[in-house]
DNA sequence: GTGTATATCTCGGGG
DNA sequence: CCCCGAGGTATACAC
C-alpha cells in the first residue's frame, strides 16, 4: 500500500495523479494497482512477461512490446510478502463449452430428427459450432450462445454465407441457439431466415443422449 | 492472505480446490480472489453491490441478482486493512473518443473536400461516429475505430442499411476509418463498397481543424 | 505468431 | 434498469 503516482505509456498514454493505492505484484511478475473501489480491473496494470527495476522512490515495469509503467512513491504505507505456492485453478460448469459438447450429443433437442455431421465444423473464416442434417436432409449450420446477442447473428451470417459457396453441402440453413436470445437478435436473425432456439441447461442436462453408440 | 476453498453459484457454477491465496476486499463492497499469478483477473471475485457476512471459518457473499459466492477459510495467513481515501481516477489519452473528436473537426483528413453534418448522429440501432456530406453532396456515414477490425465492417453495414431507408438522406455510403485496417476487415469493406481509410493519430493532432469558425 | 471467439468479461453512456 | 459499444480488453485455442 502506497501512496503513488503512476504513468503508463504504451498502447495509450495514461497518468494516475498522486493517491493512496494498493500496489499487487505476482510471482509471475505482473503489476497491478487498484483503488479502493471499483472490481475487479486495476486502474492500472502491467502484465507478464516483464522487467520490475526498483529504483529510488520509483519502480519502472517495462515489457518486450514497448510498453512501459512507471510507479513513483511517495509514501509506503505497508508492505506485505506470501508465497502462495500451487494453484489447482478454477473448475468451472455451464459455459458455452459444455453446451456444445450437451447439444452435439442431442441435436434432436435442437430440431426433432436433426442428427450431427461434426462439431466444429471448419472453414476458411472459423469454425461452426455444430454442422448438421434435418430430417429432410438438409445441412443446417447452429451457432450455439449462451446469451444471444446480435454478434453471433452475424457470426452466423458469415458461415452461412461462406458455407453456401461449397456445392457439395449447399443449401445451408442456419439455427440460432442460446439459454436467453435478445429480441434484437432474433428480429435480425428472422429477417435472415434464420431459426432461433431457446434452450435450458439442466433439462438438457437430463435429457438422454440421441448419438447411436456402437456397445 | 489464507487458505481457502471458493465456491461460486450463479451466472455459472465454479470451484476452487483448496490453496493459499489473496482475498482482497474493497470499501465498496467487492471481493477479488487472487493467485500468485495470471495478471490481472482475480480466479474468483464478486462485484459490488453486494451483501458480506462474515461467518465462523466462512464468508458469504450474496448480490441482488442471486449469485453467491462461498468463501472457507481453513487458515488465515494475515490481514491487512487500509482506508485509502478519494481516487482521482485513470487520465486517458488517444482512445477513439479522442480520435472521433480529432476527425470530426479534420474531416477533409478522411476525404478532400468532405464536411461534418454530426458527430454521434442517432438511429434506431445506436448511434454513427460521423455523419458527413462529401464533395459532391452524398451523405456519409463514417466508422471509426482505433483497430479496424470486422466487426467494425459488420456494424458500419447495418448502419447504412439503416440510413438508406431514410429518403430524406438515401444514399448513404460508407466509410472506413482507422488507424489500421486488417487485411480481412479491408477485403469484406471493399466488397461491401465501403471505403477504407487509415489515419496517423500524430499527424492528425498536427493538422489544422477544417471547421469554419465565427471569430 | 496470427486470427478468431469467448468472458461470471468490466466499464461507461444513453434511453 | 437494460442495451450497446469500447477496452492498454485478457484469455484460450486452432491454424
Amino acid at each position: 500500500m502506497a501512496r503513488c503516482t503512476v504513468r503508463y505509456e504504451g498502447r495509450l498514454e495514461a497518468v494516475l495523479p498522486e493517491a493512496d493505492r494498493l500496489i499487487m505484484v505476482k510471482a509471475d511478475g505482473c503489476v497491478a494497482i487498484h483503488a479502493d473501489s471499483g472490481a475487479y480491473k486495476p486502474l492500472n496494470w502491467m502484465n507478464s512477461p516483464n522487467t520490475l527495476v526498483e529504483g529510488v522512490g520509483e519502480w519502472v515495469v517495462t515489457n518486450p512490446k514497448g510498453e512501459r509503467l512507471v510507479i513513483t512513491m511517495h509514501n509506503v504505507l505497508s508492505e506485505t510478502n506470501h508465497s502462495l505456492g500451487m494453484e489447482p485453478g478454477l473448475e468451472k460448469d455451464g459455459v458455452e463449452a459444455q453446451l456444445q459438447v450437451l447439444l452435439s450429443e442431442r441435436t434432436d433437442a435442437i430440431q426433432a430428427g436433426m442428427t450431427l455431421v461434426r462439431r466444429e465444423y471448419p472453414t476458411d473464416i472459423g469454425p461452426v459450432d455444430l454442422l448438421c442434417k434435418d430430417i429432410d436432409g438438409v445441412t443446417v449450420a447452429v451457432e450455439i450462445k449462451r446469451r444471444g446477442d446480435i454478434d453471433g447473428v452475424e457470426q452466423l451470417t458469415r458461415y452461412l454465407h461462406e458455407l453456401n459457396r461449397d456445392a457439395r453441402i449447399a443449401p445451408v440453413r442456419g439455427m440460432y441457439v442460446a439459454q436467453e436470445i435478445k429480441a434484437q437478435a432474433r428480429t435480425l436473425a428472422e429477417r435472415r431466415g434464420i431459426v432461433c432456439v431457446e434452450v435450458d441447461y439442466d433439462e438438457l442436462r437430463d435429457r438422454p443422449s440421441n448419438v447411436l453408440r456402437l456397445f
